[in-house]
DNA sequence: CGATTTTACCGGGGAAAACCCGGCTGGATC
DNA sequence: GATCCAGCCGGGTTTTCCCCGGTAAAATCG
């Protein structure tokens, strides 16, 4: 389980984070290796749990999510599960980080207008005082890890 | 240019999300479809712009990102391409929102130790007060936009 | 030091998928 | 009702995938 990531292993992460749907021959010549080398090592990185999928990026505005937040959450109360629930439940919610400070979670939600988002913050805001911020767009196009 | 997306698109987006490496002719099987329609409409999404990629995710610890850290800045003055390029080069930055509110900025940093958080901290807080927050993890396995 | 195991890579061949093309159908237009 | 057109299907070719055995270098061990 002990894992050391090689130069070549880092070169196919930085390929596969910067095209997932590029086929393995492909992939093999851009790290200078064969095909079945290129095969293994990344099925090793699959099974090693380093890779841990993959994912279409669908544009939130082309789908209609036009209002994307950043909400702050202070969970009042120890039991969380109700919270938990509903924040799987709600489909506007892409992301759900649990972290130290005062703010208990830090939530990325996407809605199709503010209204809807008035919504979803009203629902979220029964387990806590709530702090929301509009997003304005993404100054960094967005990127994985990368190599030491 | 007008995008209307109907239920077979959705479908389709969901099972890219979800994987976006599987075979177009599994992926036409699953939304009840021939390859060459399904090969047609996925096509359409990414020419359209709908689906901007596909990304390979990996596993931040597994790659030796042990702390992860929600850092809210608020940019002192009004030349920001400075912090741009510095959050550009810093791969340590995963994604940067520009957002309303008191915080100017909503960035998600991946750091090998918390001595390594504190440097990247330190080169940010050089634009404006800095309010730094640990992750101590995803409540949500991830999940991009839905359907309607 | 030499023999054996392990690891990483290459190459081949059959199966599967991707790609490109023409053709069919069903609804909208005139 | 004839035409047009978007959407889907099917077939044939090229490419890729997948599993196999084989080889060479490095690591392990007697």
């Amino acid at each position: 389980m002990a894992e050391s990531l090689d130069a070549t292993d880092w070169a196919i992460l930085a390929e596969l984070q910067a095209d997932g749907r590029v086929p393995l021959t492909e992939l093999g010549r851009r790290v200078n290796l064969g095909a079945s080398a290129t095969t293994e090592r990344v099925k090793r990185l699959e099974a090693s749990g380093v890779i841990t999928g993959y994912r279409a990026v669908v544009d939130l505005e082309r789908v209609g999510c036009a209002v994307l937040a950043v909400v702050r959450l202070k969970h009042a109360g120890s039991r969380h599960e109700p919270f938990h629930r509903v924040v799987r439940r709600r489909a506007e919610v892409l992301e759900c980080l649990r972290t130290t400070g005062e703010d208990c979670y830090v939530l990325k939600v996407a809605a199709t207008s503010m209204a809807h988002l008035e919504r979803v913050v009203d629902e979220l805001s029964f387990f806590g005082d709530t702090n929301t911020n509009i997003v304005y767009g993404q100054t960094l196009p967005y990127r994985g890890p990368q190599g030491p």
